[in-house]
DNA sequence: GCCGAACCGTACCGTACGGTTCCGTTGATT
DNA sequence: AATCAACGGAACCGTACGGTACGGTTCGGC
């Protein structure tokens, strides 16, 4: 087993990867593969030849290739920004503004093309392994967001703008509003009609439910 | 190519593939293997040693191997069924306790290993081909649901008992509160909490929660 | 100017698997 | 009894790809 090869089932979740510029090139590179032909189009040799470096380099940086596959989600992960919340609370039209914000954002990352090629890679891979790219993806991506929105949502609570019992199971409501079936029915190859390419106003209306239901 | 190969992408949706006895039992082994260990178990010697058949026969019969991944997915969903909804807009609590066995019925069907193991394979291969198998799944699969879902609502919208514009769009709200992101999670392979397993008290508070936006 | 580390490019190996072919057996039909 | 189609079993081939080894090149430090 080479020394450097990348463990991501050790590293801490909230610790960032550090990969090399040149690493950071090449995980692109990989990304861009992964997005054009799915799994099967990411090869050792493939991803050597389009990132000019040598398949010895990624063996001796990644260990071996699901190494690899971890390092390009992690990385992908890291690039992921959601916008700052401060003094998100001032008043219930801020508040509600900030929520549609961060749903927008949300469906914005859900449905873009990276997205969707990590979690089609993430799936495939899910009843191997022991799972290492699924349980990453989740931690460094859902599991983030999940607790960032609870955080939000049980400011607009404190603040009576809101009424729940529970965080979680009101994000989970949030989530299914706005999303419903349209993330799987990408994730299996469907296009989104333009109504849903409207993420805007598809936030605006998953918004408008959310607070029907929850709303103080 | 064989004369036999399974093109099922020139075969009507609502036609019943029609396998021969024989033919099903390998499919079902076929299945077994998908979903104890994914794709990547489901080799063509590994189910010809399975199902004590001879690879000669599995290409006769389905052409290929793809040919093979596209009968098994339209084999599963020829097993799914729905409860029947004969008289079920009787009254408001009638019609509302068929909404929630529908849901729940959704959710048993999207939850099931089976069904997992399925839309994983379809997932992981949806960028590749010209993605037959996600078709498949899409058309013989959610569609159906979809449509199936839509006449309820309608029914329930004639009798005065739900009030909405676009039947589709409240199917996908109500999708949205039962699925949430359970069905994404599930298929990244974390497990379902104990909560998420009560499949009854799910529906109902989907369908509650439903009622709450739609209702009359 | 020399040294070593890092790295590129490439040739190479082993293997797993899709697909083909051949042969023997069974079992129904005439 | 003869025939023939369907099938199981096994051997075989081609190839794609993961992984390794090695020679040649660049570049920063002394």
């Amino acid at each position: 087993m080479p020394a450097a090869a990348y463990d991501i089932a050790t590293s801490r979740p909230d610790a960032a990867p550090e990969f090399s510029p040149r690493q950071q090139v090449v995980l692109q590179h990989a990304l861009t593969l992964l997005v054009e032909g799915g799994e099967k189009a990411l090869t050792t040799a493939g991803l050597a030849r389009t990132a000019s470096c040598s398949k010895e380099s990624l063996y001796k940086w990644f260990g071996d290739r699901d190494g690899l596959l971890a390092a390009v989600v992690a990385y992908q992960a890291s690039q992921v920004q959601f916008p700052s919340e401060t003094g998100a609370t001032a008043d219930a039209a801020t508040f509600r503004a900030h929520v549609t914000a961060f749903v927008e954002a949300l469906l914005g990352v859900l449905f873009s093309e990276t997205s969707l090629a990590l979690n089609r890679l993430s799936i495939g891979q899910s009843n191997t392994n022991s799972n290492r790219l699924g349980h990453l993806l989740l931690v460094r991506g859902k599991h983030m967001i999940s607790a960032r929105a609870r955080t939000m949502l049980e400011s607009g609570r404190r603040h009576g703008l809101l009424k729940f019992d529970d965080a979680e199971d009101a994000y989970q409501v949030l989530y299914g509003l706005a999303i419903r079936d349209v993330h799987i029915r990408l994730l299996l190859g469907e296009n989104a009609s333009p109504a849903e390419k409207d993420l805007a106003s598809q936030a605006e209306n998953a918004v408008d439910r959310f607070y029907r239901l929850f709303g103080a």
